[in-house]
DNA sequence: AAAATATTTTAGGTTTGCCTAAAAATATTT
DNA sequence: AAATATTTTTAGGCAAACCTAAAATATTTT
């Protein structure tokens, strides 16, 4: 396999994530998410292009083909696996763990990997819920689904939460919401779009608890999975 | 404190290896040992003078200021730690360490490898028996003696070994010499500089061992630090 | 559908780290 | 000490990855 440049890799992350949601990724979202300057990104395209990692036509967006697909699992696989690690084994928090994989992620030893995950013995999540893929590039599919968007009265797991400021934390914090708590969503006003959510304890409750209200915009950051 | 390329590192960990023998570095002897070109090594020692981490007179060589040699021992830290973590907790084979840990040692967090530092217990030796610097950058010192200068009959303990070429391991395999390895040089053949050693094993030695003979070029890559 | 606006690309420039070839400085021989 | 050889530096270039400003294309509004 090809070895390819920090800065290339951090291109095929951000197309992966940006086209999970819009299917075919532009310019300007792309120099967004990356910091840089829409003439950079053309300059890029046209280099992943010729390396057959990302389909693209001048003037008309771009996606990932299939080696560009592998490649991004690869580096999330990466991503993850680290994240695990620092939060498992060298406790660091979970706001931390981030910055530091962005930085490791790019060390690009399958062996190093492959030997990480067996020494961490094949988390399938990372400290923020997100799916690890597997050597081969599999990854966990089950959707997660946006607080606002759960039907009523269905449990669920809090499996993502994208924002991650200080001040999210602390809310999140506050409200006793976390990575793995199970909620039912009980009421929605429609007038602000708030949630009246209920917090399922999972060992046996000593006391009911009262119900937390959730504004429009923490609900939005805020994703879940449905229990089996 | 300040962030510098991998490029820069590089060159700084290098000067620092060559100037314990030489004291001062020559621009051939860093592109030899960095597999550059001459031309290259002025282009980075004018800036590496700039940023204050070599003295540096054109056409005189240069070696370290008090700042290029605190940054060298971070860098080797950095190093030596992830080597610990590959060869004992990845179960990476002593030959492996080397190649991986270069790319490792360039990931800059302070906090990243002082966490992995106190995760690893504090280790004092990397796999190949370099000492590993602690957070303030102390080095143990207890000086390597060469085979060949160890004084008759007085037990040390095999620290390092430099040439690690496949050859040179298949030998030190066959004559069971390694790091940690406990000998005393019995005798010392002046007509081909030959050693006749004896290996002290550790435990309590079922039978006696037989004397080892150690040609001079391969004594001349073993290290030993006299015991206590 | 033409005009106005927004997006994307091109053209040309910068920095980093490398290169080759030629010039300058130093070291070694004779 | 002059001639020769070696080492080191300078000069000028190249590729990667970024930038700004201007031109080309697409989209939206009127």
């Amino acid at each position: 396999m090809l070895n390819y440049s920090t800065s290339e890799e951090n291109y095929i992350k951000a197309i992966f994530h940006l086209q999970q949601a819009d299917g075919t990724v532009t310019t300007n979202e792309l120099a967004a998410e990356l910091k840089t300057k829409p003439a950079s990104v053309t300059d890029m395209m046209k280099k992943l292009k010729t390396k057959k990692l990302v389909h693209y036509e001048a003037y008309h967006g771009f996606r990932l083909t299939n080696d560009g697909r592998k490649l991004a699992l690869i580096i999330i696989r990466r991503h993850r696996l680290w994240e695990f690690f620092l939060a498992e084994k060298l406790k660091f928090s979970w706001e931390e763990v981030h910055a530091v994989a962005e930085h490791l992620e790019h060390v690009s030893s399958k062996k190093l990997i492959d030997k990480l995950d067996e020494f961490l013995g094949f988390p399938r999540f990372d400290p923020h819920g997100d799916p690890i893929p597997d050597a081969n590039g599999k990854i966990e599919t089950s959707k997660q689904v946006c607080l606002q968007d759960l039907p009523l009265n269905k449990t669920a797991t809090v499996s993502h939460v994208s924002d991650q400021s200080s001040e999210m934390l602390e809310l999140l914090g506050h409200k006793k919401i976390g990575i793995g708590t199970r909620l039912e969503v009980k009421r929605k006003f429609n007038f602000d779009n708030s949630l009246e959510i209920k917090i399922r304890q999972s060992k046996r409750t000593p006391s009911e608890q009262a119900p937390i209200n959730v504004s429009e915009q923490l609900s939005k950051n805020i994703f879940a999975k449905y229990d089996e």
